[in-house]
DNA sequence: CGCGCCCATACCCGTGCGGTATCGCTGCGG
DNA sequence: CCGCAGCGATACCGCACGGGTATGGGCGCG
């Protein structure tokens, strides 16, 4: 197994160059970085040398991504991910106290709560279940916790969720529904179709926080959690298409009508490829026999 | 796109454990990595202190892994090949001279040599096309080097080969034929059986070389391409099971017979996931038209 | 035209990586 | 039973390199 040929690039310069290539500023980047713009500046020119070809097209106004500085950054943060993920899962395969041996899921936080509780529930009672974490997170984050090790499987939903390079299992498919505030004239109706729900007047759509934490501009409100969303539409402010599992707990002052030709959405559990975790695959077989 | 968390383990310590790993033997893969040992387990220590856990059981007569160091021996190979990829696609990406801006395609030496001929013809034909490197390789070597990133494209036979975590589509499916010496009792068969090619007298299998180069034991010839392989056959010193295709470059004195029950060898083409060149989807594309 | 933003260069310092020497343990052979 | 040899750990040292501060230089903008 000789032969695994010299390494030019350091970890090290490779997350220096994805801070920068994110941010198309050095000295944000140094900042983001914890450090000083000139030893950026140089650890990036030094990485450029290493690899015989510039990443960077620098103006002293500007800095953007040459050809090759794009496909670093797309395969460098794979790369940074793998790493992490090997960090992650030593951790997690390492004896008590330093690490759980359990595995951990992750899923959007107030979403498919009684889908996982019951995913749960039957692991719990199955011989030779193990603990399971479970890390709630924001829209968006399950694929990064999963490809960077700190969770062992996700439910997630594609499309809007990326699965690329996982496998994954179906777990379930569902429709979609309207909250209504109660009394809205749209709440009499048995169902609706999307075309219904477009620019209904004092109701503007929320402002889902982005993957970097800001919130889009508009008239809606900033909105981050299920809860949250439930109350601005029973107060009236909103309304909003989401998955049929939420009418399971709605509140007072909110209606929820069937979305005929709104997108089905399915819940999949997702986990990393190879994975040659015994405890991964016992899950998933419970889940997919839910 | 913030909050990308902070790395504890640095690659060059993550290649030292590795070594070690493999070796299960610091001085020699102190050796192997052009370095003095003590400072080899000075690192090794300090990455089970960062991570918190022991990797190695050491006595002073012999090293293994725990249960952490294996997963991170798994991992870490695979992180380790995720840089390793990032870079040479980097440097393939980049203008002339530095990088070839064309795709790269690895092959077994000796095996599929029509196939890839058509292939490079069609595509030399087709509009647009861009130049292709040709990497010959060693056995079970071309998962290596698409993993790593030193080639686009492979052609490869599962389930001989690992195709696991790449993009595949078949090529083509055929069946096995013994090479016998002319001559040979069983040459004058219409078929054989797996079963009558057991423990033939005076042809012992060859020996072909492991992937780290060396050779088994045993009574054969050490064989390490095609031609020395037909050449030893019709010497009358072995007989082996091959794929058809071998019928079509033979010498005098080799007679090929179908093995009716032997399995059935495929050939594929196999691609790195999340693969966004339009070079390689377009060679794909017209390896399936063939 | 000058100011200010931003990346590069110059220079210095301290940390940490790698090298040599040596110790301590252990299995083995006489 | 003792000595030797193999191997990993420890001790110590020197230097290279990563990171800091100060400053230069180019270019939009008011």
């Amino acid at each position: 197994m000789g032969a695994r040929s010299v390494p030019v690039v350091e970890s090290r310069e490779l997350r220096y160059f994805v801070a920068v290539a994110e941010e198309l500023h050095f000295s944000r980047a140094a900042e983001r970085l914890g450090m000083a713009q000139p030893p950026l500046s140089r650890a990036v020119a030094q990485l450029e040398r290493r690899l015989g070809t510039p990443l960077l097209e620098r103006s002293s106004r500007s800095v953007a991504l040459t050809e090759a500085g794009a496909v670093l950054l797309r395969e460098g943060r794979a790369a940074l991910d793998a790493l992490e993920a090997a960090e992650h899962r030593t951790r997690r395969a390492a004896p008590a106290p330093t690490g759980t041996p359990g595995i951990a899921i992750a899923t959007k936080a107030g979403a498919s709560d009684e889908l996982l509780a019951k995913l749960l529930d039957a692991h719990a009672a199955e011989p030779g279940a193990v603990p399971v974490e479970v890390v709630l997170c924001g829209p968006g984050q399950q694929a990064r916790l999963l490809r960077t090790g700190r969770v062992d499987v996700a439910l997630l939903h594609p499309p809007i969720d990326d699965v690329e390079g996982f496998d994954v299992e179906a777990l379930r498919t569902e429709g979609q529904v309207a909250l209504l505030p109660a009394g809205h004239p749209l709440s009499t109706r048995t169902s609706l179709r999307l075309a219904d729900l477009e620019d209904l007047p004092g109701l503007p759509p929320p402002r889902y926080p982005r993957v970097d934490g800001t919130y889009p501009e508009g008239p809606g409100s900033e909105v981050h959690d299920h809860a949250q969303l439930v109350q601005l539409v029973s107060l009236g402010r909103t309304a909003v298409v989401v998955p049929e599992v939420a009418r399971s707990h709605l509140r007072g002052g909110v209606t929820a009508v069937p979305v005929v030709d709104a997108p089905e959405v399915t819940t999949v559990i997702a986990w990393p490829p190879h994975s040659r975790s015994l405890a991964v695959a016992r899950l998933v077989g419970t889940a997919t026999r839910l």
